[in-house]
DNA sequence: ATCTTTTTATGCGAGATCGAATAAAAATGG
DNA sequence: CCATTTTTATTCGATCTCGCATAAAAAGAT
């Protein structure tokens, strides 16, 4: 019979390595980041990472790819419908705001947005991962809004493409002024002006 | 007496050569496009580039700023305030779009958001530029919107700062989505139901 | 016409980058 | 205990990157 796993068995943790490798291209991009920056970060040699990743676009992929699923979970579970959508969707823009806040020096913003943009012109992987990502967020915008609908919380003419279509950009516009090095209390007060137009303007 | 200007004089025009460099920079980002690549778009040397301009990071920011500057004065002008802030509006919208989307293969968005943004983490000049950046559009916008305000197109109590900093995200999630290559008419949508947020649905 | 000044042109060199190739190590299978 | 397989470690080489240093060219000043 042939076998179960041959060989010598491999040192690293490939999440472990993952995590690693998404705090570089987070915050220098991509272009800025050295195979031996990933390599010193991961503890990995350049061979091993090869093998593991394939060259450094397709790290690049698998990292942007684990950052968007976590995101997406993220804010899936904060929309559950539980709760009124101005509340829910409140938390997914603070706390949005203070993932792209969260570094110790100057904000990183949305790894999607604030490194993938720029390979996307020309790396059209990189280009169909952020486009399929952006449109992951907006369906979960979207189906809860179509939910607050259902639910009377909002108007039922309400355009739910377009409320999403906007909820989406105030997200992207956080990211990018984060990134930019805005204060958090104007980010906050991004967010409250959008949630007054999305939702109307509460009493 | 000492002098009117000895010396070779200067063969490259300096503002050719900002448009060129911006034209890499541009596509390419800042990281990706080396001192060889500008040298070979403006037709200038390299120790001429570096006199001209200094180094790669301020030739990067001379682009930025002509860049910001040029849009600024373009936005502000179709915000003259003679038609109604709807109208100007949708067409500030348009215009960006047209431009974010110009380029014959993959379309590039905004030069400030797509190729600054990732720079302004590791580079504090970078970051500044873009922040005052994002900033002049922003003043822009709400200057035109207390007009609204004052004429009556807008409801007096409108938060005029509020609308503004959702105008500006409006934007910026049209810069990132160009460059995520998504499709003109996703783009209209999303300003059209801007529009009709910040502007009142119209009948 | 010669000198001075400023720009352009060419090339050099230290350092980094990335992929691949080769050798050593660690596990299983017979 | 030896062979096979897979990973890790080290190294090399071709290319690119960027700043600088030196030489040539083009203009004004005297």
């Amino acid at each position: 019979m042939a076998n179960a796993k041959r060989g010598r068995p491999v040192q690293y943790d490939r999440e472990q390595a993952l995590q690693r490798a998404s705090d570089l291209f987070w915050s220098a991009g991509f272009a800025a980041t050295s195979l031996d920056d990933l390599s010193a970060a991961t503890q990995m040699t350049r061979p091993s990472l090869a093998g593991a990743f394939g060259d450094k676009e397709a790290l690049y992929i698998a990292a942007l790819t684990r950052y968007r699923d976590a995101s997406v979970d993220a804010m899936r579970e904060i929309l559950s419908g539980k709760r009124l959508l101005r509340t829910e969707l409140a938390d997914v823009l603070r706390k949005a705001t203070d993932v792209y806040m969260a570094s110790a020096d100057a904000a990183r913003g949305c790894m999607l947005i604030g490194t993938a943009s720029v390979e996307a012109v020309h790396r059209p992987a990189v280009r169909r991962v952020l486009q399929e990502s952006l449109g992951a967020f907006n369906a979960v915008l979207e189906e809860r809004i179509r939910k607050a609908i259902a639910d009377g919380e909002l108007d039922p003419e309400a355009d739910a493409t377009g409320l999403a279509s906007v909820a989406s950009a105030i997200m992207h516009s956080l990211a990018v002024r984060a990134r930019a090095g805005e204060p958090r209390d104007a980010l906050d007060k991004l967010s409250d002006a959008a949630l007054d137009l999305i939702c109307g303007k509460r009493p």
